[in-house]
RNA sequence: GGGCGAGUGGCGGAAUUGGCAGACGCACGGGACUUAAAAUCCCGGGGAAGGUUUCUUCCGUGAGGGUUCGAGUCCCUCCUCGCCCA
């Protein structure tokens, strides 16, 4: 018997898979499809532990299924847009395009060496121009249909380097190259109105019933949907009106005065007419950097005084207008009425500038003292000093009569509101999906011809880390307009590449297509996706827009379901030392020095061993060692020649226990992808047969064999290949069906019944599965153990539960 | 502050969803093989007390209480940690 050279049999096998096309997969109606999907990775140029444990749950699912019959579709392709490609280019002088492609290079061998099953025929790359084309397609498909508009916006922006800054480019409020302190300007930029589709994506969270629970909140807090109404409250010194948004209007009649955000447009209205701009001013500015760049940073609440006074709608009062540093402009109307007697944070915010109080809900059982509040009575309860809907429950009446009554009186009415933005294309750098957009003097904004597409990213650019590279290239930036013919410029913004992450699992049906992003039929074969693996990071943004994206093209008839992923899978992080693997912490653990020392085999074996997918995963050098232990033991005992004695009471356990282990691991797969379990029973099962092996016949042996490698070629495709090829059994196991089991033989087995007296487990008998309640109560007072914890007790209670537990309950 | 989730041996984790807690693996201890070590194989194990040779009793799933013949699992209160949103 030779060694287990798993170097030398992960890279035969490899090669076979690749060189036969075994993976490759076409459209076939004749077969039930299956659509698995992995998150793509960004090629920075090396795969981390977090990429392997995807791939590994994905790969061994998909080679499961293949043996359950499905026609698998499992792609891969790389997110390959982005700003780090440009951070080399000016950091290290090299080309963007060469980098990326170099790193996908890199990656992809890695995950070859993984053994991963993909349709590598399948690959995208967005960075292709055949694929940015429909980037670009999809634009102005959206642009036509009124979903793409121009307005201006907030950025960061790095006065030393002339530079637009992403966000995670400003650290601690200065730019990451320079260290220069960050300004905010505003810019006309690109944006896709995603809200548009807010109420939709909302409400469809409900049939995404495959989706982990936390995901779906997450999505739901981030869509952040609000009913309430929309107020006017005039002002006295203005003629003019503040609108703010509440989801109270059962509070309306305690509104003491009006917080303003400090980028509320009101305010550069009036500010050289009131008494104290200095002072106003200062706030804002400061409050307007805060604001864009210490976001997570618990906030102080601040305000200033407008010296301007509004007038409360409903009791006529006379109330101050405020700037506060905790009121968003994205949210709502970027004002707000403020209640301190019913919203802590306007309770604080009051007594911090002595600002009335009014109180007008009284809890239902109790009184509301203002001289007693300590903090704000936020819960519902009877309204008092709200006119003619004192007496009234809060919370009825803030459902439907109070708006209505606001519409009647003019004074308001009822809306809708979410938190969902929309959404900010344009990003000011080199390597992304160029705008199909040109500004002519004579037609102004004009979209590129279809036909013109794609339009190509330019080589004559240079990157000095000053301003947008694409502004260099003169070969880019002029042009003649579409329209027109006249000389036209280039809008220079590149999409985000979350664009590009929208749609990339259609692309994967068709990449090769040239007429269109992707073939309606191939869409209509192989969509929706079965199963998503992959990250919680992207629990919003991107599982959000691709939902979005997704439900415009069902609208376009492109698809012909409008949400694209049916079931989710979210799995945990890999960590070590209680810390995730990270360059800065010096804890992490390379793929591919695993790959190198122990083999993919038992690397995927780890991985799925040594916890369930969707809990963070610790790291243990030795946990490898004993998973490569395992693999040995597979080795050795498939290739034994041993001489046995059969038992026939040993082979009917085995029998038992080689139906009982399919059935395992099958449901523990299909179930719920408890790997970890799964392999637990091969485990199991595997010490079994060493145990018993010498009696067992030769055939029923290598039938148990045979079926441990099938059930284990999922998790450790190589090793059981060649394992099966030596024993002659053929070269592709792959090709085989996933073995059945018996639900016959797993009944029929004996079954151990406890036998508990006070609920403490006394004794334990063996009885035949579907003996009677009264053939097992004989059985249970015949035995001594039995007889001798009730001598001389009155038994008051027997509870029998069928092939597991006989209770009995003495005094 | 709000929402969600988790807490089980020395460690990673099991437990058919209310029915023998600790499967499987790691680490550990003992033994076999060996000149020796590695590798491999076999045996052991939650804790405590008694018994003294493998048997008995009690305690035990973050803490406290409850429901139940029976609770890691269900209910209430509290503590700690993680994630998301403020």
């Amino acid at each position: 018997m030779e060694k287990y050279n798993f170097k030398e049999i992960e890279k035969k096998w490899q090669r076979f898979w690749e060189e036969n096309g075994v993976f490759k997969v076409i459209k076939d109606s004749s077969k039930e499809k299956f659509y698995l999907l992995e998150m793509f990775p960004y090629p920075s140029g090396e795969l981390h532990m977090g990429h392997m444990r995807n791939y590994t749950i994905g790969d061994t699912l998909a080679r499961f299924l293949r043996m359950k019959g499905y026609n698998v579709l499992y792609p891969m392709g790389y997110d390959a847009l982005g700003l780090p490609a440009e951070n080399a280019a000016i950091k290290h002088g090299v080309n963007p395009r060469e980098w990326t492609y170099s790193n996908i290079e890199k990656m992809m061998e890695q995950q070859k060496k993984m053994g991963l099953s993909y349709d590598w025929s399948r690959i995208i790359k967005t960075c292709d121009p055949e694929y940015y084309k429909w980037n670009q397609w999809f634009f102005l498909k959206f642009y036509e249909r009124g979903l793409v508009y121009k307005k201006e916006a907030p950025i960061n922006w790095c006065p030393s380097c002339q530079t637009v800054l992403a966000n995670e480019q400003v650290h601690g409020g200065r730019c990451w190259r320079c260290g220069s302190e960050v300004e905010i300007r505003s810019l006309s930029q690109w944006f896709i109105k995603i809200t548009a589709y807010a109420e939709r994506l909302y409400n469809d969270i409900e049939k995404l019933t495959g989706w982990p629970e936390r995901v779906k909140i997450m999505q739901k807090n981030w869509i952040g949907k609000s009913v309430g109404v929309r107020v006017k409250f005039p002002l006295i010194e203005f003629d003019k009106e503040i609108e703010i948004f509440t989801t109270r209007p059962d509070t309306l009649w305690g509104a003491t005065f009006l917080l303003l955000s400090p980028f509320h447009p009101f305010i550069d209205e009036v500010i050289d007419k009131i008494p104290n701009r200095g002072e106003v001013e200062d706030f804002v500015k400061k409050a307007r950097i805060k604001e864009k760049l210490i976001k997570d940073i618990e906030k102080e609440k601040e305000g200033v005084f407008l010296s301007i006074h509004a007038k409360n709608p409903l009791t006529g009062e006379k109330i101050p207008v405020y700037i506060a540093n905790f009121v968003l402009m994205e949210y709502g109307t970027g004002a707000i009425m403020s209640v301190p007697a019913h919203d802590q944070r306007d309770f604080e915010f009051a007594r911090k500038y002595n600002l009335p109080i009014k109180v007008v809900i009284k809890p239902y059982d109790g009184d509301l003292k203002l001289e007693e509040m300590t903090s704000a009575y936020e819960g519902d309860g009877i309204m008092v000093n709200s006119g003619e809907f004192s007496g009234k429950d809060s919370k009825i009446a803030r459902e439907k009569e109070i708006p209505e009554y606001l519409r009647e009186k003019g004074i308001g009415y009822p809306e809708t509101q979410y938190r969902l933005r929309d959404w900010l294309i344009s990003r000011q750098r080199y390597w992304g999906t160029p705008i199909p957009i040109v500004y002519c003097d004579n037609c102004g904004v004009v979209p590129l011809k279809e036909k013109d597409l794609p339009l190509l990213l330019p080589d004559d650019v240079e990157f000095t880390g000053k301003g947008n590279p694409l502004e260099t290239s003169k070969k880019f930036l002029y042009t003649n307009c579409p329209s027109c013919g006249k000389k036209a410029k280039r809008e220079t913004d590149t999409m985000d590449t979350f664009v590009d992450s929208s749609w990339y699992f259609l692309r994967y049906l068709d990449n090769k297509n040239d007429k269109e992003p992707f073939s309606k039929e191939e869409a209509f074969y192989w969509m929706p996706v079965d199963q998503y693996i992959g990250g919680i990071e992207h629990a919003t943004m991107h599982l959000i827009y691709s939902r979005f994206f997704y439900k415009v093209l069902y609208d376009m008839g492109l698809v012909k379901e409008d949400e694209p992923f049916k079931n989710l899978l979210c799995q945990g992080m890999v960590v070590k030392d209680g810390f995730k693997m990270s360059k800065s912490k010096g804890n992490v653990v390379s793929v591919d020095e695993i790959v190198e020392n122990y083999g993919a085999d038992t690397g995927r074996v780890f991985i799925l061993f040594a916890s369930p997918p969707e809990k963070d995963l610790e790291w243990s050098e030795r946990g490898v060692e004993g998973s490569h232990r395992f693999l040995k033991r597979i080795w050795n005992i498939s290739q034994e020649n041993i001489e046995t004695v059969p038992d026939e009471k040993v082979e009917e356990d085995m029998r038992y226990y080689l139906n009982y282990t399919v059935k395992k691991v099958t449901l523990d797969i299909e179930r719920d992808f408890q790997f970890n379990t799964a392999i637990a029973s091969i485990m199991e099962f595997l010490n079994r047969v060493e145990r018993f092996k010498y009696n067992l016949r030769r055939d029923f042996l290598n039938k148990i064999i045979e079926t441990i490698l099938l059930l284990l070629y999922p998790f450790a495709p190589h090793i059981t290949s060649e394992l099966w090829k030596i024993r002659g059994k053929g070269n592709n196991i792959w090709e085989n069906r996933w073995p059945e089991y018996s639900e016959d033989v797993i009944k029929k087995r004996k079954k151990t019944v406890v036998i508990q007296i006070n609920g403490k487990v006394r004794d334990k008998i063996e009885v035949s599965p579907d003996i009677s309640e009264e053939d097992i109560k004989k059985l249970v007072y015949e035995r001594e153990q039995v007889k001798k914890y009730i001598k001389d007790k009155e038994i008051l209670k027997e509870i029998y539960i069928k092939e597991k537990i006989f209770s009995i309950v003495v005094r």
